[in-house]
DNA sequence: GTATTTGCCTAAGGCGCTTAGGAAATGTCA
DNA sequence: TGACATTTCCTAAGCGCCTTAGGCAAATAC
């Protein structure tokens, strides 16, 4: 019987596709055994688990989208990099839904603390100091900024939009420039 | 045997119980039978199967969330409406994490249209009559009350703000704030 | 070329979901 | 009240998924 050289890194990965093609719900050591043409037993190599399975692919959906960000928003600030920014969940979200709800899975605090999560707050403090706020607006902002984008891209994937006109887009450019308005004259509110 | 005197509605308010004190991604038919003290296949006797009794329980929170806010919206207008709408979502996270989850449970276009969904479209729209939007940009401002309320609370419930400071009610305050101040003046947008 | 490690296998136990069919409690109507 | 129909809950059984244990053969180390 021929091997396949698979390894953890390449089974997370392949584990990945399979979520944006089937849906992260649907991603389990068995349905990603049949895919790579193994028996399931065999991805506890691999794997510890269902559980490891899936966690390793948030973690990797995490990473991806935080370098994603990192690349787009070099050179840019104020409104350009909060559209950068938006549109680096919104995209890899359209290009990878099964990748982009993975990324919504539950974490203990110790994966948290170890996964890019920290990357993604420092991402939209960065997008921040182009606006003028002190340091206490600032934790409001970037939780603003991640309820609203998270919560815009989640209803979007889910088809929340997709059965109403206008299309998203038109509300996401909306949002985007309502947002812009908030944080420009955040310390009147 | 004695006979516990089950309904469909009682068995899936018990579910929705259920779902508070585990959470919804632990029910199914064998945790509920479990707790009813049956035996799992009796359960299939008021629901058609596990999908079926976890959309029963998503449309139970639905039409929950969408009495809760016809009773609290009542007589208010402006920024006091807009808050008392947030705090219905919040509220209700907050006193039933297991049933909000549940009311995010992916659902076929035919059960979306049953559901109370439609009533929560109507009820951002009730609350956006206290500002001076036209037609055009309401729809983007149902959305963005949508995303926001929505990402805030389903971030604070994963937890998302549990282990940094301040305490996540300062931001829901500013928050609300910011989106008073964008519908005040969404035209400049 | 031998020894070790590693990748994938088969076998098997346990549990959850579901269907089929039976027995007892409840409801209906003369 | 008593016969019948309905309903509720049961046991039994099949199937599929998750996981562990142990074996064999391919790759690697020396």
């Amino acid at each position: 019987m021929p091997r396949l050289g698979l390894t953890t890194t390449s089974v997370v990965r392949q584990g990945a596709e399979l979520a944006d093609e089937i849906g992260f719900a649907q991603v389990s050591v068995t349905t990603l055994a049949r895919r790579l043409g193994i028996k399931t037993a065999s991805l506890y190599a691999h794997v510890r688990g269902n559980d490891d399975l899936r966690l390793r692919i948030a973690m990797l959906a995490l990473e991806e989208m935080a370098d994603r960000a990192d690349r787009d928003l070099a050179g840019r600030a104020g409104l350009e990099a909060l559209v950068a920014l938006g549109e680096v969940y919104r995209g890899y979200a359209a290009e990878h839904p099964g990748r982009y709800d993975a990324s919504r899975f539950p974490m203990d605090a110790q994966s948290a603390a170890a996964s890019a999560g920290p990357r993604h707050a420092a991402l939209s403090r960065a997008v921040l100091r182009g606006y003028d706020l002190d340091e206490a607006h600032q934790v409001h902002a970037v939780r603003l900024l991640g309820s609203t984008f998270h919560g815009f891209v989640s209803l979007e994937l889910a088809g929340g939009f997709a059965h109403s006109r206008p299309p998203s887009q038109e509300s996401w450019t909306a949002i985007l420039a309502s947002l812009d308005l908030i944080l420009t004259n955040w310390s009147d509110a």
